[in-house]
DNA sequence: TTCATCATTTGACTTTTGTCAAGAATAACA
DNA sequence: TGTTATTCTTGACAAAAGTCAAATGATGAA
């Protein structure tokens, strides 16, 4: 089950059989049912993890409505940035879009890795990294400021995701209300706006 | 000139003697005058740089229009951070808002020492981490749907860079046009909307 | 100083997006 | 199967933000 992780680790920086071990050890499989919290506002996130199924959907609230932050699925990490390094509660819940299972490594153990393998170290930056990439790619998109133009970036490169996860939902991860979401997909039908 | 690197890095992680030395010795210190390029779209970004003195500005082109990314101050790294790490060549400009004094690291002498010492590779990704969390609160931010919401956590936490920046560049960071904060800023200190 | 340039403000108007309310469509469930 | 939620769509209108044009202010060079 977790052949992709170490995978995808070792792609990264080929890892001692001792670090794998560890990793395979350190392990903790959970499952979600669809709806079920993986963090909660107000906890410190104790877990960084891995999906192996499923896709998930990280919030807060702002004003009693449910801001949504992002829609991560397979193979990508989890956590709250800030509470995990932070060490402290955040405002972040994360949920499950649908059943999911992810494998979850503890922040002690974690940093135990750390001390003890430089190649662990190497993967954490090289993942950080890349996460860092993303970030600024959302960053560049929320700067754009016709919200079709930002729905059509989302349509194009996830298209998945509006299987997975309710319009409601993409709307506000757009910056955008419902109902503007709406009134742009039916736009798009539109023989004279199509493109 | 270099020692407030020295020791924030060493705060993350004491550094070994040898470490410390090779610092010193790959650092290149270069200067800007206000408005010279220090990146330009293009080019592969082939630095990691700190800033010891001045101010920055990271912008794109888009429909002919600079679209400010990101503010940097006195003692942040700098870096187009998908040109460096993807080694190609981006959209992102980095120009000196004023005269600026960095010292640049160069990428493969950043492997190399990422490579050579283990307390390299946790200062690197400490420092992505820290850089992590700084995007997520951009994110969180711009996702904000009110303009003046969003200029009000700009005058809050980055007064410093009113002086520093043109509101022209500050409207296009905050997702804005120069007319509209303009009119933000002259409503702000009507006594009816004040707060 | 004077001129030229750039930065900022303001006005009039348009476009985009939000809000509230009501229906239609779809999924969930007893 | 019908019933109930939930999700999505649509309309009418309000608010926010953008556009274009012009005026004012500030700054810097000759």
């Amino acid at each position: 089950m977790l052949q992709p992780l170490l995978d995808y680790c070792n792609s990264i920086c080929k890892m001692p059989e001792q670090l794998i071990n560890d990793l395979l050890n350190y392990a903790k499989i959970k499952e979600y049912k669809k709806d079920e919290f993986i963090l909660k506002q107000g906890f410190v996130s104790n877990y960084t993890s891995w999906i192996i199924k499923g896709a998930v959907r990280s919030y807060y609230i702002k004003d009693d409505e449910e801001i949504t932050t992002k829609f991560l699925q397979e193979g990508s990490p989890i956590t709250s940035i800030y509470s995990y390094y932070s060490r402290r509660p955040g405002n972040e819940n994360i949920i499950a879009l649908e059943d999911v299972t992810i494998a979850c490594f503890h922040y002690d153990q974690m940093q135990k890795m750390y001390k003890d393998y430089p190649a662990f170290n190497i993967i954490g930056r090289i993942v950080t990294e890349k996460y860092l990439y993303f970030l600024e790619i959302e960053l560049y998109n929320l700067r754009k400021t016709k919200a079709e133009e930002r729905y059509r970036y989302f349509v194009k490169h996830y298209p998945q995701l509006l299987q997975r996860a309710p319009l409601k939902h993409i709307a506000t991860y757009l910056g955008m209300n419902l109902e503007t979401l709406s009134r742009i997909r039916a736009r798009r039908y539109s023989p004279l706006t199509q493109n």
